[in-house]
DNA sequence: GCGACAG
DNA sequence: ATCTTGTCGC
């Protein structure tokens, strides 16, 4: 992908919250739009997965989204897309979509692939406002969508046991928003939560399919390492 | 008021 | 997220 294959970056789109309370009011609207009552697709059948990130230069307000399709069963890439934007957010916790998601949209569309599922650098239901990015992203493309986050943000969790596969609930208060997910023996545990459209043993189950050998999942590897190529490229311009 | 806080 | 080199270990 060569610098003559940009287009204009995203732009912040028109209506698009400014404030903290403009955010997180349309964050307790679009709420009501998850689907949490299906399993989503089930694991050990074709499937399409396809990881999301984001790398930033704030300095010049850029930012750069990845969107990579993995082959479920090969983990093989079958296809990839970036697109650059404007900053439209600052990050702030709990509104992190607010930021990321126009040039995420950006990147699936260019994607020449249907996902079947989105693996998204996150949170989902493990939110404040029980509607983190993975939960966002879902609603407005409608796909099934989960995240998995390096971090266990504001909640609480007690280690999961040392093996892969093993897990432990990831708590609000007394409420199971997610669950910490051992990827890799004596490794740092992930942290699952359902998006949209998926059960959260299907959003485990997948995760631990797509991370045989490394503690993130292969499809947010390859996103990340995607966005990062893609701003260099774009910084070295 | 202070500290914590996905990326 | 990003700033940043080498280094210890399997």
């Amino acid at each position: 992908m060569s610098a003559a294959e940009q287009t204009e970056p995203v732009g912040v789109p028109p209506g698009w919250p400014t404030t903290e309370a403009e955010a997180a009011a349309l964050q307790d609207e679009l709420r009501g739009r998850v689907v949490l009552g299906e399993p989503g697709p089930p694991p050990g059948e074709p499937l399409v997965a396809v990881g999301v990130d984001v790398a930033y230069d704030d300095e010049r307000d850029v930012v750069v989204a990845a969107a990579v399709a993995l082959d479920t069963a090969t983990l093989r890439v079958v296809g990839e897309a970036t697109a650059t934007g404007r900053v439209a957010f600052p990050y702030v916790p709990g509104l992190l979509a607010f930021r990321e998601i126009p040039t995420v949209l950006a990147a699936l569309d260019r994607l020449g692939v249907t996902p079947g599922l989105v693996v998204c650098d996150g949170y989902g239901l493990a939110h404040p406002r029980r509607f983190g990015l993975a939960s966002h992203l879902g609603v407005l493309t409608g796909l099934p969508t989960i995240g998995v986050a390096k971090n266990p943000f504001t909640f609480r969790y007690d280690a999961p046991g040392p093996l892969r596969g093993d897990t432990s609930p990831l708590l609000d208060g007394d409420e199971e928003v997610g669950r910490a997910v051992r990827t890799r023996a004596g490794v740092k545990p992930v942290f699952v939560s359902v998006g949209h459209r998926t059960s959260l043993g299907n959003a485990i189950a997948h995760t631990l399919a797509l991370a045989p050998a490394y503690r993130l999942p292969e499809t947010t590897r390859a996103a990340d390492a995607l966005c990062r190529r893609a701003l260099q490229g774009l910084v070295a311009d």
